[in-house]
DNA sequence: TCTTGATCTAAAGTTAGCTTTAGATATTAA
DNA sequence: TTAATATCTAAAGCTAACTTTAGATCAAGA
């Protein structure tokens, strides 16, 4: 295979859409790689775009920097990934959205309940709870929720 | 109706689990409403144990204290919100989160795409764009959708 | 009344995620 | 070769959303 294409932080910059700053931090921050020219001004392989750009989606969805990394272990490190590294990523990923996206359903139901209820003394209330954030903690969890009824 | 009693910080940070730190916060932020006793500590309506946890399950999904500033516009000001006015206001929650549902299952089937089809070239990828971050400023989108494929 | 625990204020500190600055060096186009 | 433009580094600055600190005052129970 042909070796991938080198470019400049200024044209990952453009391509994704952002600051040749953010780029530089993303470097420095070990989420995207990068080699240096003899002058030493970073290069990086054309894939980084990919990258970037699943980096700002994730972003989007609520995941800091620190679960990226973790999510992008799914990706290789001195090859530039391929389709099906892609894939297993995106396979990833998606379990992510479908967990979110019925987190988001319960929470609507939950709503439901509780305005169909009329209970305002919250006293059985677990829409937010501080106990139930601790255990889920890594499970990429964002939305916790309990019996209703909520608020 | 009899007037409702009055809690302590205290009360409040035990009751939504959280810090009393974080309630005098949000409370400096005029994010719940409180008066003083006489010799100057903060007391609340019990009604406020509602209204924080909303703000908690609103940050959960991504909105800014500033944007939920806002959300709480549609509870009362002077007096402890009812049945009603919580209902308005998860209406239109409602309709945020439905939104963020309907955005999250355009990624999925998006990511599904990209994947299927393998284009790698990125040239028309449009799933993050600051373009459109900006002009969907203040409509409360927090995923930036378009044409697929994607990544 | 005394003491213990809760609360107060104002200011400073913290973390994540960036951007800005300043001054130097690289790269590119004419 | 010479500008003009792009990049470099290290350090400082910035915003949101809090927590911590220190020292003082309040409130409640024995």
């Amino acid at each position: 295979m042909p070796p991938e294409p080198l470019v400049s932080i200024g044209f990952i910059a453009k391509r994704t859409g952002n600051a040749v700053s953010l780029i530089r931090y993303y470097a420095n921050q070990q989420l995207i790689p990068f080699v240096r020219t003899e002058g030493g001004n970073r290069v990086f392989p054309r894939s980084v775009i990919r990258r970037v750009s699943f980096i700002l989606i994730a972003q989007n969805m609520g995941y800091s920097l620190e679960e990226i990394q973790l999510l992008l272990r799914a990706l290789p490190d001195n090859r530039t990934p391929n389709k099906k590294d892609w894939a297993r990523l995106s396979e990833i990923f998606n379990a992510h959205i479908e967990q979110r996206i019925a987190e988001l359903n319960q929470l609507k139901s939950s709503l439901a309940g509780c305005i169909g209820c009329g209970c305002l003394s919250l006293e059985k209330c677990r829409l937010y709870n501080k106990e139930d954030k601790m255990a889920s903690e890594g499970s990429g969890a964002r939305f916790l929720l309990g019996d209703s009824p909520v608020l």
